[in-house]
DNA sequence: AATGCTATGTGATGCCTGTCACACAAGCGG
DNA sequence: CCGCTTGTGTGACAGGCATCACATAGCATT
C-alpha cells in the first residue's frame, strides 16, 4: 500500500505494528496554501505529521506583528500540536500552511496510549520536542544578538535550504517574517545584490552566492 | 527518610518505585552561588533534578554577550541536560547556579531505561519539555516585540516572583541579563521609581507595586 | 500601446538604545 | 575620618531601524 511505504520513507524509526495503528486510526488531511492550521489559543485534539509540503510556525502579538520561528517539513511533527494544554497568557503561535499540505492527524488520545506501547513512538516525541527546543534556542540568538542584516540572511539561508535557490516572497512577506518593515528589508536585499549575493526579481529572489 | 519525603514533595507525580531507584542511582550534589553547571557546548552525561536553590539559564554568544531565558528552581528538571547530543552549532545556552543549589543528578542511561519502565517518568520527562517549551516562546516573544522597558519591567517581575520583593541584583547584572547596557537599565529603572513601582538601593531593588 | 495595480527604490526624519565621558554616592578598610 | 572601590546618575552623541512620502518599475488586463 503506498499509503504504508510514504509513512515508512518519511518517518523510518518507528515500528511496524505502529505504522498499522497509524493509518488505521489516522486521517490523512489535504490542506491547501495559506492555512491558519492551528492557533495556540484554541485547545488542540489532534497529533499533527507532515507527509508532504511546509509549514510555517510563527509567533504573534495581539497587535497584528509577527516572528518567524521554523518550518515543519515531510517527516516531522507539530510539537506544538503535543502541547494539548496550552496554558494561553500572552504567548500565541501559529501553524500555517506554506505550500500545498498533507498530514496524517491522529486523535490526541492514541498519543499517550501509545507512548506506553511503542518505544519507537515515544523516540519520536522525545526527539520531536527536543529539535524544536533547540530551533527555539537558535532563534533566540538571533533575535537577542544580531541586527537586522545578520538576521535577514539567516532567514533567506532558511528559505532558501527550505525551497531552493529561487524563494518567492515578496519584501513585505519577509518584513512581516522578521517583524521589521518593508523598506527597511528592500534596502537590506539591495546591498546584498550589489555584494553579489542574490539576484531581486519582482515577488521573488534568487540566491546565487555559496 | 528525610531524602525520599523531600524528593515526594518536590517531584509528587513519581511513582513509588521509582524514588526508591532515584534515592540509590542518583547522586546529590551541592553547588555553590555562581557556578557553571553545564554548558551546552559539552557534552552530557546526566539528568539534573534541582532539589534546593535556584538555576538560571541562559544563552550565550562567543562575544560574550548573554541573555537570560528562565529560571530552573526546585521540583523541576533541566531540559537541557536531557538534550544528551546536542549538536553544537552557533547556539549556546549555559546554565548556572545563582543561589547555592541542591541537585540530584542521574547517570543519563538511567533516562532510558525509566522512560520505558515509568509511565510517571515518561510524564514528567514530557511535561519538562513542554513547560520548557512554553518558556522560550515566551521568550521569544518579548524579545521580538517589546522594547527595553517593557522587556525589562517583565524581567524583573520574574525575578520577583523568583526571589521575592526585595532582589540583590546590580544594574549592571541586569543589562547583562538583557543584553543591554548598564546606563539604560539605569535610566529606566529611575523612571521606574518615579513611577513608584521599584524603589533603588544600592546592590538592589524592592518592587513595591501590585 | 495604454492603464492600473502592486512591488520595489530611496531620501528625510525621529525614536530607541548603545557608547563615551564624567560626576556623584555608598560602603569598606585603614 | 579619609580615601578607594564599586555602583549609580546624567548629558552628549551616534547608529540602527521604523515611518512617511513619493518616485519608479514589472506585470496583467484591456
Amino acid at each position: 500500500m503506498s499509503d504504508l511505504s510514504k509513512l515508512k520513507e518519511l518517518f523510518p524509526e518507528l515500528e511496524d505494528e505502529l505504522y498499522n495503528e497509524l493509518i488505521q486510526v489516522g486521517v490523512v488531511k489535504e490542506i491547501p496554501a495559506g492555512t491558519t492550521i492551528l492557533q495556540v489559543a484554541q485547545p488542540i485534539r489532534t497529533v499533527m505529521m507532515v507527509l508532504d509540503g511546509v509549514v510555517k510556525l510563527y509567533q504573534e502579538d495581539g497587535e497584528g506583528d509577527e516572528y518567524f520561528v521554523y518550518h515543519i517539513e515531510p517527516g516531522q511533527a507539530c510539537a506544538v500540536s503535543m502541547v494539548c494544554a496550552y496554558k494561553q497568557e500572552k504567548s500565541m503561535v501559529t501553524a500555517k500552511s506554506v505550500t500545498d499540505v498533507v498530514m496524517l492527524t491522529v486523535p490526541l488520545e492514541y498519543m499517550d496510549k501509545w507512548l506506553q506501547k511503542y518505544k519507537s513512538w515515544h523516540y519520536f516525541v522525545i526527539k520531536t520536542y527536543r529539535s524544536r527546543y533547540e530551533e527555539l534556542l537558535r532563534t533566540v540568538s538571533e533575535i537577542a544578538f544580531r541586527n537586522m542584516d545578520e538576521r535577514l540572511e539567516f532567514y533567506l539561508k532558511r528559505q532558501v535550504k527550505q525551497f531552493g535557490k529561487h524563494v518567492k516572497l515578496t519584501h513585505q512577506d519577509i518584513a512581516n517574517d522578521l517583524n521589521s518593515s518593508r523598506e527597511v528589508i528592500s534596502r537590506l536585499m539591495k546591498k546584498m545584490e550589489k555584494n553579489g549575493w542574490i539576484n531581486i526579481h519582482r515577488n521573488s529572489f534568487e540566491w546565487i552566492r555559496d
